[in-house]
DNA sequence: TAGTGGTCTAGACCACATC
DNA sequence: ATGTGGTCTAGACCACTAA
């Protein structure tokens, strides 16, 4: 009945409750690895129907948000506690199964970053970035190089000795420690040359094609919260992708 | 009822459905581009309720079989017609807007495969394979060079020149053609350097950093139907991946 | 045995497209 | 006005997990 010339904005219920539970999500309400209340619960609570709940919960699960165990529950997702190493890590051995890598930190330290670090960052005006590098290998053989920057008030107190210290994947030393959760992210991929230091760094000659991974990682809300650039070996290894 | 001790196999109604209508869509009984029945239709045809016909073409539609529109149908996907020029094509310009690119077929003849081409088609004996290779540019400025390697007895009488006649993306082309749509694909990138016949045809120096990007194509039963080795330029562009 | 998510149904109503 | 997909409900029952 709206003439709203402006936009009508109809949202659907299940939209509106998929809203709310993001919400409780975003503010701790249920903690990464926690159950979420039971369908019937979140039901009574919003006070719609099962089925609404969940088709809300369905596509939050699609988008990783949570994940359902039969008979068990619903589950806060986490990068922490999981089978899978490094969730978004693309890139596999040519031959074998993906096994884990050897995790080496270079250096952590605070900067001032760079104006298009900043601008991808969106920091606002002098805020600071920490720039972490580190490298991945396998049987002792360097096959990633990655820098990583981070805003510094998210961050705060981030060392290298932490991040040595922590057993797991990086994301989810961000999720426990700094509760910060990496929701999704976006990769430009390109072939470049290696220069003289990474060649040093990952034992190839200077000029060698490396794939050039840069990753803007988003959490809730599509705030992006850290820009990592990867120099990937692909000499024994090749990035991954499913198209459908 | 089954006491099938291995392996009880219960399946869901709906997948029961999309399973049957799948089949539909791999015989023709509904051609690309077509809508198939509407969902009341479809319920009264398997003898279901209308709610599980939904959550079987639901899954379709996500994984691009078909495509719903409110208020109109539900329609076999096609990659004609479509204004996606490419939809398996993950390269983008670095600053603008994706464009369109400008094909050139180099050539296209039948050839006996290589082992690795053969083995990843699935070719059995000595069936034959059609390479098909071509340029797309960009403002005249050569971008990728692709190595299309084909079934020869799905593909009998493709020519150079069906392909450069034929207006739309050649997925299209099989389609309407050679009946052959494809459904998935799985890609492993690499960078590597441009040698010297590849530096001539992407105008760039030898030795030049490339996106080496793997295609493997599947049609309906993970049938592989088409190899395609792409090579890159990505001074300009990139391949973009979005990760969840 | 109880609690959870997973499936299935039947029916009502809404939003969109077309005639 | 009609037909399509989209939303929402209420309730029944199934499959899996854990105590």
């Amino acid at each position: 009945m709206s003439t709203d010339p402006s936009g009508p904005a109809f949202s659907p219920l299940y939209q509106q409750i998929k809203l709310l539970i993001t919400r409780s999500l975003q503010e701790g309400e249920w903690k990464p690895g926690e159950a979420i209340p039971a369908e019937t619960d979140l039901a009574a609570r919003y006070r719609v129907s099962q089925g609404t709940v969940r088709k809300a919960i369905d596509e939050l699960a699609t988008e990783n948000l949570v994940v359902r165990r039969q008979g068990k529950g619903t589950f806060v997702a986490t990068h922490a506690e999981e089978q899978i190493q490094y969730r978004f890590l693309r890139l596999a051995p040519d031959d074998a199964r993906p096994r884990g890598m050897e995790r080496h930190f270079i250096d952590c330290r605070r900067m001032r970053p760079p104006a298009p670090i900043a601008r991808a960052l969106e920091l606002k005006g002098a805020e600071g970035a920490i720039l972490v590098r580190r490298t991945l290998a396998q049987d002792d053989r360097p096959v990633v190089l990655d820098e990583i920057w981070l805003p510094a008030l998210l961050f705060k107190g981030l060392t290298a000795e932490r991040l040595t210290d922590y057993i797991g994947p990086m994301y989810g030393l961000f999720e426990t420690e700094f509760g910060v959760r990496m929701i999704r992210a976006e990769e430009k991929i390109r072939a470049v040359a290696a220069d003289a230091s990474t060649a040093g760094v990952l034992a190839v000659a200077p000029g060698t094609p490396l794939l050039s991974v840069e990753r803007l990682s988003f959490t809730y809300g599509d705030k992006p919260v850290e820009l990592r650039r990867g120099l990937y070996r692909t000499d024994s290894h090749h990035y991954r992708n499913t198209l459908n």
